[in-house]
RNA sequence: GGGCGCGUAGCUCAGCGGAAGAGCACCGGCCUUACAAGCCGUCGGUCGCAGGUUCGAAUCCUGCCGCGCCCA
């Protein structure tokens, strides 16, 4: 035990001791019923680092450390999410270089020392090579910070989101998703993201404020020649979308409009492009917007979706990926001058489109009115600024229950069966799964990633056959489709009539993150692991992802293992800055974590981060972490007090309590032990850390002072051992009671008395205290009051705390009296009291009356 | 527009049907042989607003207002 103790340095310390002991290493020899285990949510590495992360991970890592001392073996892993947008982009810029899937793999690749100006283009194997060396220097810096941090991961079992393994067994499931028919590829209208030229799923997706205009136009019923100004025949539409007027395969309006009823299976020609159209009824058509009747394109918006489908129309698609017009005049449109003027518009973007067309409709006159701006919800893609096109593209999906009210409702059945922390989270799932429509599009058109391992045969024009899908041998796993080659074939039959193409996309992030259970697990790489620790107890996550991730991982286990993938979801809130507002790296208001937790120790950051409940956000808040700081000192202070004056070595022998006023403490203590498990049985540390917090301030304010001349051996030998019996039994509860809140005080002030790390110690049990004599509570209760109204007294005299009482008059109800008695040497000794004088109250009402203070 | 959560002391929050609480801050004290990075004490609130249920409401119900999140 240290003459001066001092936090500096603790976490150094400890967490080598940790490392070198394999403190936290798994017990795989432990069966599925001993193991607790934590679907660690991967850190994206390429992000940068802040005190959210703190915050989070601590939740969960007091949870871990609770269930570790209960006995459970857990099973802790870490991993990494280098899969996606933000590492490739880093990758791209620190390197120069750009992924070029269709090129060869260079084993002798080596980037530039600077990246040029020039992006060299690299084969996806290299790229995800250069991927790996640069984020295993970010999870160094990850790592470093989780140590010190205290987080009480077995750093033996990780993985990357991108490693190996992590693509191997995101294919495997992949393609039993495949042979199961639960995946399926479609030739579809889907989102697209003109800029990032990729689609996007329904769960990327966002609503967004976009300024557009209405536009009232002209059809024309009757033969009609060319354009040409109107007449009383013309059908009025409204549109924000003039530039689709080529793309046009109906006007739809609602089967009970009366307005239209005469129109229904008519058709009527297209203003400019003298294109004939139906009319159709369909009840989506909404008879308050606009004219009530709307034209259908391939695609506006999804509703054109519907209507394309439900309708049975033609696919006459004018936007291209990137944005802009076909550039040849599409065959649909016939008349001369429809022709020419698809012309002004071909290879445009939409926006220029958009500019020609109502230019040409003012000069013919079909343009009615003015233009009236509007502003109106917008689908785009959450990264993206454009708002979304829909092109027709060959995708692959996961059936998720969108389009399958059975699936739907087993979906739903899972939500029910999970446990989640808060309960109210439950409701953000089950709205998401109910507004599910469809399935979920799990190919992307981006090049960085783990790639869809499926080729395709190529028939003898060398046209692709999507409905002809080659897939890997299971040992062949990972592939790459633009390097590997399928089973059958050999190199050179690639993209050549009869042979073979890769698919070139790649698959959703969330395709493989929707499998960390299965990866950390080691599904079928080591299924005797997995067995062990699958299904999990623990996904500790944001409530921000419950509809991605969340969903996603319930769906994959759903369908490979027909269970749910955890029994528990812990939800965590995010950290506010002071002005409320969510803290994040684009806003600037970050603070560093590792700064933190130098200036006020790891334990005084963790002891901010218990506050937070599940679910709750947290405001940034300095002032907890100082107090944490102080918390931490005083468990020093009060440890290395106790120890000093000579507390029995070896397990607290209990037979020597033999004082009423430390049964009594005893008691209290295990109300708390048995109110602080309870809560962490729950995953509501914050409540455990507060009870025993509340009990510990108390026991050094109120207890230490009133038992410190006993301890010392002022009075009698049996009172002394009696107290010195109490304060060891106290002080190893306590001790174990901070331990997952502040592992590293709590195993300092351990280690100067007891074997073993405190991180492996047993629980504290509520029967661990129990005395064999009755117990008064009232003892202690009485004892405390009164030496808080002799201290009152004495503060209002401005008089030193050492001040001799000359007498000291109780007046209290008869059993309050008794109690005061039974510990009444303790308070006068405590008290400076000479002389007491206890009196039976009238009304029950406890007084204190202080005379004869001498300074 | 719908769903969920939250409005309690200057600040951060607990309490969620039986006398308004904690910590921090503020203020006033105390060198007390574990801790002055400590300790003791004081001050401080129509519990967002309006109705209702109840013997009793911060707590339950309804409706508003404000903030946030998720989704249209």
């Amino acid at each position: 035990m240290p003459e001066k103790p001092t936090l500096d340095g603790l976490e150094d310390r400890w967490a080598r001791v940790w490392a070198d002991e394999g403190t936290y290493a798994f017990d795989r020899s432990a069966t599925r019923e001993q193991v607790f285990s934590v679907d660690t949510p991967p850190p994206t590495v390429s992000g940068s680092l802040h005190v959210g992360h703190v915050f989070s991970y601590t939740h969960t890592d007091i949870v871990a450390r609770f269930q570790r001392m209960r006995g459970k073996k857990v099973f802790y892993p870490m991993g990494w999410d280098d899969n996606g947008l933000p590492t490739e982009r880093r990758v791209q810029n620190y390197y120069g270089v750009r992924c070029e899937p269709s090129l060869p793999y260079d084993p002798d690749f080596t980037p530039p020392e600077k990246p040029g100006k020039q992006q060299i283009a690299v084969s996806r194997r290299n790229f995800v090579e250069l991927c790996e060396t640069l984020t295993a220097e970010d999870e160094k810096a990850f790592e470093a910070l989780w140590r010190r941090n205290g987080l009480s991961v077995d750093w033996s079992h990780g993985y990357q989101t991108i490693d190996a393994r992590a693509r191997a067994i995101s294919q495997r499931a992949f393609l039993r998703n495949v042979e199961r028919g639960q995946a399926y590829v479609s030739m579809a209208p889907t989102l697209w993201d003109v800029t990032f030229r990729t689609a996007v799923a329904q769960a990327e997706l966002e609503d967004r404020e976009h300024t557009g205009a209405w536009h009232r136009i002209a059809y024309h019923q009757g033969e009609r020649s060319d354009g040409g100004s109107h007449g009383a025949q013309d059908v009025f539409i409204e549109t924000t979308r003039p530039e689709l007027i080529p793309a046009c395969i109906a006007l739809v309006a609602h089967p009970d409009d009366e307005r239209y009823r005469a129109l229904f299976g008519t058709t009527v020609r297209s203003p400019l492009f003298d294109v004939e159209i139906p009319v159709l009824a369909h009840p989506a058509a909404e008879m308050e917007r606009g004219a009530g009747i709307a034209m259908c394109c391939t695609f506006g918006d999804l509703t054109d979706v519907q209507w394309w489908r439900e309708l049975d129309l033609p696919n006459r698609t004018v936007i291209n990926r990137d944005g802009r017009l076909l550039r040849d005049v599409p065959e649909w449109i016939t008349s001369e001058q429809g022709r020419k003027r698809y012309e002004e518009i071909a290879g445009a973007t939409v926006h220029t489109a958009k500019e020609r067309i109502v230019a040409m409709l003012q000069e013919t006159g079909e343009l009615d009115g003015d233009v009236r701006p509007v502003t109106r919800p917008v689908k785009f893609y959450e990264k993206g600024d454009k708002p979304l096109e829909i092109v027709s593209s060959r995708q692959w999906y996961i059936r998720n229950g969108g389009r399958e009210a059975t699936m739907r409702d087993e979906m739903i059945a899972r939500g029910q069966e999970l446990q989640w922390h808060p309960e109210y989270m439950r409701h953000r799932y089950e709205d998401w799964v109910r507004g599910l429509n469809g399935d979920w599009l799990v190919s992307r058109q981006r090049f960085f990633g783990v790639p869809v391992p499926v080729w395709y045969r190529l028939d003898d024009e060398g046209e692709v056959r999507p409905d002809q899908v080659l897939t890997p041998t299971d040992d062949a796993l990972p592939v790459d489709p633009s390097t590997d080659v399928p089973p059958g074939f050999t190199a050179e039959q690639r993209d050549v009539p009869g042979g073979f193409t890769g698919d070139p996309d790649i698959l959703d992030t969330w395709a493989t993150s929707s499998l960390t259970p299965q990866i950390a697990g080691m599904w079928t790489v080591d299924d005797d692991l997995f067995s062990r620790v699958f299904p999990m107890d623990l996904r500790p996550q944001a409530h921000d992802i419950i509809r991605t991730w969340l969903f996603s991982t319930v769906l994959r286990s759903h369908l490979e293992h027909d269970a749910l993938p955890w029994a528990h979801a812990a939800l965590s809130g995010w950290i506010l800055d002071p002005d409320r507002k969510k803290m994040s790296k684009s806003k600037g208001n970050v603070v560093t974590p590792m700064g933190l937790l130098e200036e006020y120790g790891s334990d005084a950051v963790r002891y901010w981060a218990a506050g937070g409940r599940p679910g709750v956000d947290t405001a940034f808040d300095r002032g907890q972490m100082k107090v944490g700081r102080r918390l931490a000192m005083k468990l020093l202070n009060a440890s290395k007090f106790i120890l000093g004056v000579g507390v029995p070595a070896g397990e607290p022998d209990l037979s020597a309590v033999s004082t009423p006023l430390d049964r009594a403490l005893l008691a209290r203590l295990t109300e708390v032990v048995q109110k602080a498990t309870a809560a962490l049985e729950g995953y509501d540390y914050a409540v455990a850390l507060e009870l025993t917090e509340q009990f510990f301030w108390f026991f050094c304010d109120d207890y230490l002072e009133l038992v410190k001349s006993r301890a010392y051996g002022e009075f009698d030998e049996a009172g002394r051992d009696s107290a010195r019996a109490t304060l060891a039994a106290a002080l190893r509860v306590l001790q174990r009671l901070f331990a997952p809140v502040l592992p590293f005080v709590a195993e300092e002030v351990w280690s100067w008395w007891q074997e073993g790390s405190v991180h492996r110690a047993p629980w504290p049990d509520i029967h661990e205290l129990a005395t064999s004599a009755e117990v008064d509570p009232q003892v202690l209760t009485i004892a405390s009051d009164v030496i808080g109204g002799i201290r009152r007294a004495k503060s209002e005299q401005k008089l030193s705390i050492r001040t001799e009482v000359e007498s000291l008059s109780v007046q209290a109800a008869p059993a309050a009296l008794e109690a005061l008695r039974e510990a009444l040497s303790d308070v006068r000794a405590a008290g400076r009291v000479r002389d007491v004088e206890l009196v039976v109250s009238p009304d029950g009402e406890l007084v204190t009356t202080v005379g004869g203070p001498t300074a």
